[in-house]
DNA sequence: AATGAATGAGAGTTCATTCAT
DNA sequence: GATGAATGAACTCTCATTCAT
């Protein structure tokens, strides 16, 4: 049985972590400078809002168009529908976090950790930006992003034998479905948020996966350091 | 610490369940005779089917009054708009269920028995009625049902020490959430239906909610019997 | 000039009637006892208040029903629509009322005294029975009752020469045109009723129609006896 | 009794002013050149003879929308409703008017000959402008406009005892209430029109105020003019 | 590019009328 | 007669989309 040999790799990986310090450099978003700080920029903008507030099928283009501060033609010369401004939406605000995520879990090699910490940067991006948060909540299968990452790492935890679950799907649906209930829960009692409520639902998600509790601890004493790439921020 | 004692409790009450017979057929007779009974039902059943295709926000009055095959002003004898219609159907699709599953369950005095099972039945409701699963996953939150007596249970469990988890409310979001994934999933990969995977999506809550595993294993090997009055099958 | 003559006519008259005492003998309606007391006479009933509260237009079927209690399918058993209701609550309230004001100005051979002793009863109706004159200020035109024998007895008086107006229309124009207004006057102020305006108004328009300031005298104090056969009294 | 002395006045004012010329014309330029100025006028255009021909409530959406040979849509971008259109209407077609009329009678001190001549004025334009008097007539009183001077007339007239009348509110209703009747008689009776049956009701209405008959004559003799600014008037 | 008036298909809602019971 | 569920035409209102400026 290697989860032996796993575990206490992840856990030395661990250890090797808490001393980390704050990152250096910031990275530079070259694409669509342009574009964003202009007319595009302010519909994705208030986009963000509108959706989170209303949910991906209620707005029209008429609360788009007024909280862009711009005209109803304006709208059509960058998006043919609401569907495809959700779309838009939603790749503008995830790709960019799932960038920076993966960049801030880079380092550690242990999947477990890194799905452990993946969630916990989610978690922590879901309290600060509230605005985020409600929009991933109330939109999200209606994109079904941010698939790919935590699937991998749940297979490979599980091939490792850091985690156990009855099946692959059973993980996944753990994580992203307790996740977005909590979400959910936080767009409903704003008074959580700021108060740890996301590390505690990443621990009870670990021990969910049945992932050992030594390493519970240590991926939950890692620092969440604030994201180099700092992500999209909704003003 | 009480935990142990409650543990034993739980597990003999497991025992003794495990010999339940299946329970005798017994109902009332529903169908009033009146035509106006009929034609409610029938656009109560036509609703959850589209409900659960288009979602709660999609259908339009014409959606309904096709599907039930009635008349335009007919709708409106019944229900001011779609959402009041959302509403009741949810009420009628649910509360049946609840009560259906508390009285499966009543038997049970064990708080974490009681909240396993109370999912089991849930699911395997979930997997033998599709609509009834799509329905309740695409609109969920839009109702906000079946809450109170998961709460009172894993309130009851944490209590007795035989779950632990950080909070309350973690622990609720952390079942709530799971399920609803999965029911999600299923709506998407139907083949998933009637091969367990409600089992794996319990056992995987009661893993994060740190079930002993002798209960856990307990719990799974009872008998999930035919519910004793039928929920409302939608046809 | 024989006016003269006829105006000392019509103050003698005047002066015989007013020892007139409280007329005998209450006349019997015969006509449709046994309908008015049944259905039909309570939608009618119930049009007159529901016509006053919201005009010609306005009500609709349901309206009636409801206000009569009875079912909708009830309803047109006895009118084909809302127009023929109002035509029939016209007539209803109406020939009653000028049938019992004739009689009661019958005994009077001037037409002065008569026109100004019939738009006495008519405002006296007005200011007793809100409902009646509601209705009647809403509707009038709409109907259009009531004109030959205003009409006629203008007519005579300007062919006696005790009313002088530039034409006969804008005679009929000022008594008709100057008690609508009254009357609607009166919805809006009921403070106004049983206070005399009625009088006010009357004695208005004979004094546009020139009448002699004595015969007008002698009009007003009339006494304006209870209707002997009570008109139509809406409940 | 200052009466006299009033009423001397105002004969010399009537006198003086029997001179008076037809003013210069003189009237600022109106037509906004947008598009959305153009729109509006043709639904208000629409709106009074739709509004005269069927009265206040049964126009439709369609009726406007056809008469105006707008879209649909369109005539929601300047009106939530019919309602709104109806006071819109009035408001467009009564406030130019009367200030037209104040205008002209601004030059008289005496408020017998202010309230006659603004009669007189008022009738001249329902005689010229069928369509504004049916509209005026039909809906009136849903409106309510054109109170406060006629009102404040009557008050003052009173007051210097040329008017005599048992109560203001008779003295309004006999003038107000008259003249609507006129109104609706002529949209019955159109060859009334052009006749001089305004003046006549106008002459019945002072007879009925009790206006002293010399004083009566003069007003009568007045020169109506062609208003100097004209009034909207309806093509 | 940006604008916003105009458009009209389509969704929501009302209500007079029918008809089987 | 009385009933009231069912009907569907007619109406109100919304909103994505176009297009001349």
């Amino acid at each position: 049985m290697n989860s032996g040999r796993l575990l206490r790799f992840g856990l030395l990986e661990i250890a090797r972590m808490q001393k980390k310090t704050i990152p250096t450099e910031s990275y530079r978003t070259r694409v669509g400078k342009r574009r964003r700080a202009r007319t595009e920029g302010r519909i994705l903008e208030a986009a963000v809002h509108i959706f989170a507030a209303k949910g991906p099928d209620a707005p029209t283009i008429d609360d788009f168009i007024k909280a862009a501060g711009i005209a109803r033609g304006t709208f059509y010369n960058y998006f043919k529908s609401t569907r495809e401004l959700l779309t838009a939406t939603s790749t503008w605000l995830t790709d960019d976090l799932v960038e920076s995520i993966e960049k801030e879990i880079s380092a550690f090699k242990d999947p477990v950790v890194r799905h452990g910490m993946g969630m916990r940067y989610w978690m922590r991006k879901a309290e600060e930006d509230a605005s985020w948060s409600n929009f991933v909540a109330a939109i999200w299968f209606h994109g079904g992003f941010a698939e790919a990452a935590p699937m991998r790492n749940v297979r490979l935890g599980v091939k490792s034998g850091a985690i156990r679950c009855t099946s692959l799907k059973a993980g996944y649906d753990l994580s992203m479905g307790t996740m977005r209930q909590a979400m959910i829960r936080m767009g409903e009692e704003p008074q959580l948020r700021g108060r740890g409520y996301g590390d505690e639902i990443v621990r009870s998600i670990l021990v969910g996966l049945s992932v050992n509790s030594d390493m519970i601890t240590g991926i939950m004493n890692l620092p969440v350091t604030h994201m180099r790439r700092p992500t999209r921020t909704v003003a």
